[in-house]
DNA sequence: GACAAATGATACCATTGTGGTATCATTATG
DNA sequence: CATAATGATACCACAATGGTATCATTTGTC
């Protein structure tokens, strides 16, 4: 019945492992059939992850024959944080189920200021990983 | 587009409001008309996740005319996390997004023991916080 | 220049989770 | 027995997620 929470999708799994793929090849473009090849993920889906990259600026692309992507900077520059919000948004736990909604207790809300506390160590935790790091495994 | 990731949803929260409310009138019954007037819950819904508290033993409920639901514990013995399970299942964010499927890393990924800390962080966190707390505002 | 190989853009689809509604059965009180 | 309540359950609408398909555009190579 009810789903665990999850804090990475599939779309930033995905990402983080195209990212890990041309981070580790260090020089030169990868192509989408490369990419299929290596990390199984299905073509078409690969395909707009990697395009959502590119217009987000993580990625550089070359079009036409020869073509495909490279990182638009260096591995550890890239913050596993930075997928997440691109592809899940930010992570703002504090935000009131009621969004708009008059929330009862408003400003001081006790379960508000928690979720502040937890919403800050999530970003402080995941802030220093990095695609260098990740795919040196620290 | 992308949705900000939520800790707690409709379901908790109403379910929340309904176990407080009931929490600071202390005595008696509390039926499903006298919860609406004061929540402005939508009935039927609100209906069900009463039904789902007392499947889950966390309300007694009587049936009949000036019948209704209380507490099945002192408040300050139901914590915010219990409800959080009944309506979004435990918090596991350390679950490989590839569920079945394999993981290139398997057990010594990096980034599962980060999220495997930030969920111990959260459930160390929400666990002091008991319906108690929540109407005493601690 | 033609063609092939690649990305760009975009529209679509299936499944699932969430939020919510409706209905009928059952039980207890007066 | 009528009424007021919960129990159970089935259903529905919308949105997010995961995934597919198609056509346009660009570029390298012969």
């Amino acid at each position: 019945m009810a789903m665990s929470i999850r804090l990475i999708n599939r779309n930033t799994d995905y990402a983080v492992r195209a990212l890990c793929y041309m981070a580790r090849k260090k020089e030169g473009l990868t192509s989408v059939p490369e990419l299929v090849k290596s990390l199984r993920i299905p073509r078409p889906f690969l395909r707009k992850i990697l395009q959502v990259l590119h217009n987000k600026e993580l990625l550089i692309s070359q079009k036409g024959a020869g073509g495909g992507f490279k990182l638009a900077r260096e591995p550890k520059k890239i913050s596993l944080l930075e997928v997440v919000k691109v592809f899940q948004g930010p992570i703002k736990l504090s935000e009131c189920v009621l969004q708009k909604e008059a929330c009862p207790n408003k400003k001081n809300c006790f379960l508000r200021r928690r979720l502040g506390t937890i919403e800050q160590f999530i970003n402080i935790q995941l802030k220093p990983i990095t695609i260098e790091g990740m795919i040196h495994g620290n």
